[in-house]
DNA sequence: CGCTGTTCTTGTCAGTATGACTATAAATGG
DNA sequence: CCATTTATAGTCATACTGACAAGAACAGCG
C-alpha cells in the first residue's frame, strides 16, 4: 500500500458528526472492598442496566471540565481531596446504536466520606463485577480504572486520597491491603512509608479506635511520586 | 450546587458536532538522539508548520484502527515490530479555529529501520525541541509521549522494540542510554537484563563491528513487563 | 489495681539486589 | 604479536527487603 501524500483525504464536514462524552470511574476504599460507584440508567439504550456516571460534553467544555462537572454531579463528592485523571478513550464504531460516540473515560479516587447517595446510584464492590451486566463497554472501561488505581498506588502518593483528611498508618495501610487484596506486613509498611520523604507528615496528635494503642495520626505530605515504591 | 439528577439535559443533536482525529507521536531510538517523526503542513490552519502525523477519524473506524492507518500511510513502518499504543486524549475548545477538535494521541515506537523519508516529513531530535514552534498543542502532546516511552522503558521490555530483530547487548543498551540522556554501566546493565526471565533470548551467534571483541546477539523474549524495572 | 488482649511501633537479622569497580576474553589493525 | 577496542565475567561493600521478635500504650475486666 503506497501512501497518498500531502493533505487529508478527509473533508471533516463530509461525514455524520462524532459525538464526545465522558465516563467517570469512581473508586473508594471502604474496607473490606474497594467500591465503585455505578448509576442506573434511566434514558436511552441500555435503560434498567447499571452503568459509569458520565455524558455528553458541551460544546465549549474541557473534557476535563466535563468530567469535574459531572463528578460533582452525579456524586456529592468534594473535588478538593478527590483525584481526577485521564484514564482511555474508547471509540469503537458500534460501541453505541445511536451514533458515533467517542468517550473519554476518566478515573477518580475520593475518599470514603459517606456522601449521601444519590437514588438510583451505588457503590459496587469490585470483587462482585463478574456477575454484573454493565451498559455499553462500561465493564471493559471499569476495569481499566481499577488496574489502572491498583497500578498506581505503586509508584505515587495517592493512596492518602483515599483517605480522610487525617488518617493513621493502619487505615493507610488498609487502602492497600484492600485495593490490592493482599495483606502487607505493618512493620514493614510502616518503614517504608516514614522513609519516603514528603509521603505523609505527623500531626503529633494520636487516635483511638477503643482497643489497643492509639494510633499516630498523619496528614498528606507535599510528594507526590514515590520512590522507591510500594510493591504489591 | 445541587445537582440535576435523572437523564442528561443535553440532546446530542442539539449542537455542532464534535470532529475526532488522530495523532501520531512516532519515537525512533538513533544514537545519539532519541527522534521524533514530524510532517510539515500543507493545508489548513498553521500551513509551513511542523506538525505530528495525524488526521481525521473516519466514520466507520475504530481509533486504533485510524492510528495504525495514519502510521503506516504517513511512514513507511511496518506494524509489526512496532509498538502503538494510546497515549491522551486532546480536546481544548479552542485547539482548532475552525471547529471543535477532538484528538486521540497514539505513541508509536519504531525501530530505526531507515525507511524512505517521505517528502514533507523529517526526523527530529527530542533533544533541539525547544527552539520549534509545532502546530496547534503538538509540542504538549508530543512531550507526553516522550516521557510516556522514558517512562515505560524503565518498567516493560519495549527498548526491544527499539531494535532490529537481532540486536547486540550494546545495542539494547543505547537504546535506554539514548532515550535517557545519561550512560549506564554496561557490565550492571547485562546482568539486569540477563537475570530477568524472557526479556531477551541468546541466538548463538555473535556479530562484529569491526573494532573490538564481537558482541553475542540476542532477539526478543516474550516478557512484556520487568520485574525488576530498569532504572534510571 | 493489676492482668489480659489488642493494636501500634520499634528492633533485629539473614538473604538479596545494587552500584562501582576490576579482571579477563576475543576480536581488529598495524 | 602487540596495542587497542569492545564484550563479558567476577568481586565487594553497601542498601534494601521480607520475615519475625520484642516492646509500648491503650481498653476492659475481674
Amino acid at each position: 500500500m503506497t501512501a497518498a501524500k500531502g493533505s487529508d483525504p478527509y473533508d471533516p464536514n463530509e461525514f455524520p458528526p462524532f459525538a464526545v462524552t465522558v465516563d467517570l470511574v469512581v473508586l473508594a476504599v471502604r474496607p473490606p472492598s474497594l467500591d465503585a460507584l455505578l448509576v442506573r440508567r434511566t434514558t436511552g439504550p441500555h435503560t434498567g442496566k447499571w452503568a459509569l456516571p458520565g455524558g455528553f460534553v458541551a460544546p465549549h467544555q474541557g473534557l476535563s471540565a466535563a468530567a469535574q462537572f459531572k463528578l460533582s454531579n452525579k456524586t456529592g463528592v468534594e473535588i478538593e481531596r478527590s483525584h481526577l485523571e485521564q484514564l482511555h478513550t474508547f471509540g469503537a464504531p458500534e460501541r453505541d446504536e445511536r451514533m458515533r460516540v467517542v468517550s473519554v473515560a476518566y478515573l477518580a479516587l475520593v475518599a470514603d466520606l459517606q456522601e449521601p447517595e444519590l437514588e438510583d446510584a451505588k457503590w459496587i464492590s469490585v470483587a462482585s463485577l463478574r456477575s454484573k451486566d454493565l451498559a455499553f463497554d462500561h465493564m471493559e472501561i471499569l476495569e481499566h480504572g481499577i488496574e489502572r488505581a491498583r497500578s498506581k498506588l505503586e509508584y505515587t502518593t495517592l493512596a492518602t486520597t483515599f483517605c480522610g483528611p487525617e488518617f493513621t498508618m493502619a487505615e493507610l495501610r488498609s487502602v492497600y491491603e484492600t485495593a490490592w487484596g493482599q495483606g502487607l506486613d505493618a512493620a514493614n509498611f510502616n518503614r517504608k512509608v516514614m522513609a519516603t520523604e514528603g509521603f505523609v507528615e505527623a500531626t503529633g496528635r494520636t487516635e483511638s479506635t477503643g482497643r489497643g494503642r492509639p494510633a499516630r495520626t498523619f496528614v498528606a505530605g507535599p510528594a507526590t511520586m514515590l520512590h522507591p515504591p510500594i510493591v504489591r
